[in-house]
DNA sequence: CCCTTCCGTTTACGACGTAAACGGAAGGGC
DNA sequence: GCCCTTCCGTTTACGTCGTAAACGGAAGGG
């Protein structure tokens, strides 16, 4: 009657679980920092949701008047852009399993599974995070989420273009590598929320409620089954080799061509 | 010095501009209705933004009190609900044009295209809604964004099961359609928010400000220009045919094999 | 010893979502 | 005509929000 099917390991989900160590101790000795407040509020957001993170939540979650707070964090809205730049920071700093080390790579292939799948155990460390990461502004109209640094964009054009990539195949790259990690992930964690929104209220007869509405739609009722099952590690590990094998394409035919439209989409 | 490059024509976003019509009478003689209320929300979105969108406001914007729309809708979550469904629902109300008629297709490919691009409109069409669309927990955990009804997942599924897809196949086609429109459409919103915004603040000094920034970022700068442009219906074009014809793969190779892993992602 | 600097608290204000009581207009039965 | 019910927008009120401003006490150097 569950949802997930435990039948193949998911690596992203593991180190997920692995590095949920010591997360509160109450009433701190009020050290306070603006690192220690955005951890704070990272923590809070996993836990309560982001719509439950208010300024005199956070500043009690640290032992603190939400007041403190403003020492260290313009407002709220700064605040939230300062999560958001934390949570992608762990991008860099955790080379110590076997995976994600954008720094060293073999070759532009092994540096975007790298990439994709450290984004992807980010997403799922922080679900209720992700959305924000997916959705706030960027600071330039060229900085794409959920890529959302100058240096993480430098570092991917940097890539390909070392690669042999032409900027214009480089470009149209980091695009539709943006567009494929941003529909997945953002995919993958709303409907991680749905499930536990899901959980949240079980409103007594939804079982029975749920199948008179699919009278009407057979085709939904009959892969009703299919519907529920989550495949998400395997699909996005195809979708992933798929891009990649679009982008192989391109490369190897990028000496005869140097038109400038519809390269690679 | 603008960042749009108007060598192609967009048949989604001309859509979009001629439907802009007849927006707001002041004060009107305050016929209340749920589905006025929803309008109203959806040109203030429009208009100002959701952050903007307070039941006070909303409800001046009717020439009323803001205790006045709770006769017509529970509270502003559902408000917001309500917003989507009716945005999502324009889907089927348009066939006047020459695109986006859901209804009677000539193949599963046509379908896909056509409701590809009046999703593309919808979310052109209202870049400030989108976002809603994409993030709101669905009704159910597996109706996915941007898709948010039961009759178009029962719309999407019918067809592809006439057209000889397996359950297995439909289903994963589903999903990845569903990544590749969120993931593309939710991007190009952000991207048009994201310019709006820096119109917004001019912050005099961002011509040096910028410059100065990329200087420790050489690939950024070289390919800053490319960067700017704009090809958004290209891509999404290329990125949508490169779906079709993975999933054409699929259908065309369903008779040999039944095995229940990894057919597409 | 005092004076400055730092930093968390207290107080205060306007705006928010919304519960509850209110009032007046419309309309049908007598 | 009159009254009573039903409808529907308004008024009032409460608790919470983000945050500006004033406050107070501890630390430390002259």
């Amino acid at each position: 009657m569950t949802t997930t099917s435990d039948d193949g390991r998911d690596p992203d989900l593991v180190a997920v679980q692995k590095g949920s160590a010591a997360a509160s101790e109450l009433t701190r000795p009020s050290g306070l920092d603006r690192e220690r407040i955005l951890q704070a509020a990272i923590d809070f957001i996993d836990e309560s949701g982001l719509a439950a993170l208010t300024m005199r939540r956070l500043g009690s979650s640290l032992g603190v008047e939400a007041m403190a707070l403003y020492r260290y964090v313009p407002g709220r809205e700064d605040l939230l852009d300062g999560v958001v730049d934390r949570v992608v920071e762990t991008l860099w700093d955790d080379e110590d399993g076997d995976d994600v080390y954008i720094g060293d790579h073999a070759g532009w292939q092994d540096y975007l599974v790298r990439l994709a799948h450290g984004m992807r155990r980010i997403a799922l460390a922080h679900p209720a995070v992700f959305p924000l990461i997916a959705s706030r502004p960027p600071a330039a109209p060229w900085v794409r989420p959920p890529l959302r640094s100058l240096r993480l964009v430098e570092s991917f054009l940097g890539t390909l273009s070392e690669a042999g990539f032409s900027d214009q195949a480089a470009v149209a790259a980091y695009r539709a590598y943006s567009s494929f990690l941003l529909g997945h992930l953002l995919l993958e964690v709303t409907q991680i929320g749905a499930q536990v929104s899901l959980l949240d209220q079980p409103e007594g007869d939804a079982q029975a409620q749920r199948e008179t509405d699919l009278a009407e739609y057979p085709n939904l009722a009959r892969t009703e089954q299919l519907l529920g099952q989550d495949k998400s590690a395997a699909e996005f590990e195809e979708s992933l080799e798929n891009l990649l094998d679009r982008l192989e394409r391109v490369l190897h035919q990028a000496k005869n061509n140097d038109g400038e439209v519809g390269d690679l989409a």
